[in-house]
DNA sequence: AACCTCTGTTCCGGTTTTTGGCACAATGAC
DNA sequence: GTCATTGTGCCAAAAACCGGAACAGAGGTT
């Protein structure tokens, strides 16, 4: 454990449920002795990385890292014209959108635009996803082949509610479904009353993927209407994929119902 | 220099112009072995601090770095206050405004609204701007004594043009303006053609500190609506003041006209 | 007010990582 | 094909890091 790595592990311990830490809680998160978390602490608040609350107990990101995500937010050309696409649907829709990325089994967001209605689903930049139990992960996963989601998704994770996959076998045919369709889209999975599109797009040339989701609560939307939100989140893709290249993009949207 | 603050300069070095960064430009950047600029930019990747561009040969922020910054963003209350009222008052004017905070001699972009209008003031999530040389940092430097300023401002450094403060007794000066006006004002001095307005507001329970800032056109502007505009920033941090309990808070705001 | 608990800091050595110079490999330009 | 440039292993010396335990401070309780 270098104190690279040590840094990096605290860094993971924020989210947005815990926007600060003490020192025992790190030493309790990461079981390092409190002399570590307590130097680790101060070291990382001494180059930027942290920023004592107040009074000093408490530490939280600093602006460095602020600074170092806002570049990797614009640094990536595929990012920003995914972003341009979801931004435009979203907007037509009044529903919320975001931009996502997979991190092994779990999706993180990188951009969003919050829905316009009363009723919408709140951001999800600052809370992962699980990869399986999403339409946004599905999509992502649809453009790997099999065995690897096999090896990726073993053991499998417990999943979120009993509309995700249980196991490998019933993940597989739905991923199976969003290649056929070109779309993902889920239901009731990870968020109670929270429905889904999704679609993905990669860039051969930086070798990243994305993946373009619009969500909104379930009970306000029916098939119809998620097919065409799912038919313009394809429009915007094919465009980006036809610029980059991206020989994996379902080039076919097939309008077909149901869970994928 | 440990690894840790090593790994923090990598971080400083990039910017909105310098988005992804290789072995040898960090070694010569950082005056540090090609050896060493290798395995740390190695290492921060193995960390998730870094990640590679496409094929391996330039490394850019990583994920890890998004995900804190985004906390970073939404764990100070005082942020969010203030980029409520910023984002109502650039929303109601069309102009582009912004929340940031100070970092020694300089100016930090924290939230940002880019403007409505055909010309408007691009985003500056990304760019550093001159304490001294900006509304905002003027903004917030009339909250510290005049002696700190100077202490801050020694060396001066120098004014990025003519509109801006030459030496510490003008700025001084300019600094004791804002405290009586209640808000800062420039025009045409960091960047040529620009104008903003700012007021500053912090939160004793956390020692924070944060400027509003609306910037436009220099052209577009008037006398008068400069002053509304900043009229409306000072409504809305006034409010915040009197929620964190701020006592170094302009409470007065007078129309006056002319840079401050 | 005195007590107690819980958090955070400091100090020590022994151990591990890091450092920087160099030679070598890989890449791309001419 | 040659050359220039960039990136990567290797090594001994040097520095940083680790874990334990003792110490200091803040907050709450009796």
């Amino acid at each position: 454990m270098t104190t690279l790595s040590s840094a990096a592990a605290v860094l993971r311990c924020y989210s947005a449920d815990r926007c600060d830490l003490t020192v025992t809680q790190v030493s309790g998160l990461l079981g390092m002795p409190k002399s570590n978390a307590s130097r680790l602490l101060r070291a990382m608040a001494a180059c930027g990385l942290l920023e004592p609350v107040g009074a000093s107990k408490r530490y939280r990101p600093g602006l460095l890292l602020h600074e170092a995500g806002a570049v990797f937010r614009t640094s990536s050309a595929l990012t920003q014209r995914a972003d341009e696409v979801v931004a435009r649907v979203a907007a037509a829709s009044g529903h919320t959108g975001y931009v996502s990325r997979r991190d092994g089994v779990e999706m993180v967001a990188v951009t969003d635009h919050p829905g316009m209605h009363a009723l919408r689903v709140a951001s999800s930049i600052g809370r992962r996803l699980n990869a399986g139990a999403s339409a946004t992960g599905r999509s992502l996963l649809a453009r790997l082949p099999d065995a690897e989601i096999r090896a990726l998704f073993t053991p499998f994770p417990t999943p979120p509610s009993a509309n995700a996959p249980s196991n490998a076998d019933e993940l597989l045919r739905r991923v199976e479904a969003v290649r056929r369709r070109g779309f993902a889209c889920a239901i009731d999975e990870a968020n109670r009353g929270v429905g889904a599109v999704a679609v993905a797009v990669g860039d051969p040339q930086t070798q990243s993927e994305v993946s373009l989701c619009i969500t909104f609560p379930a009970a306000l939307m029916n098939e119809a209407e998620r097919i065409e939100l799912a038919r313009e989140l394809h429009e915007g893709a094919a465009a980006i994929a036809a610029l980059t290249g991206d020989a994996r993009f379902p080039a076919a949207f097939r309008a077909e119902a149901g869970a994928a």
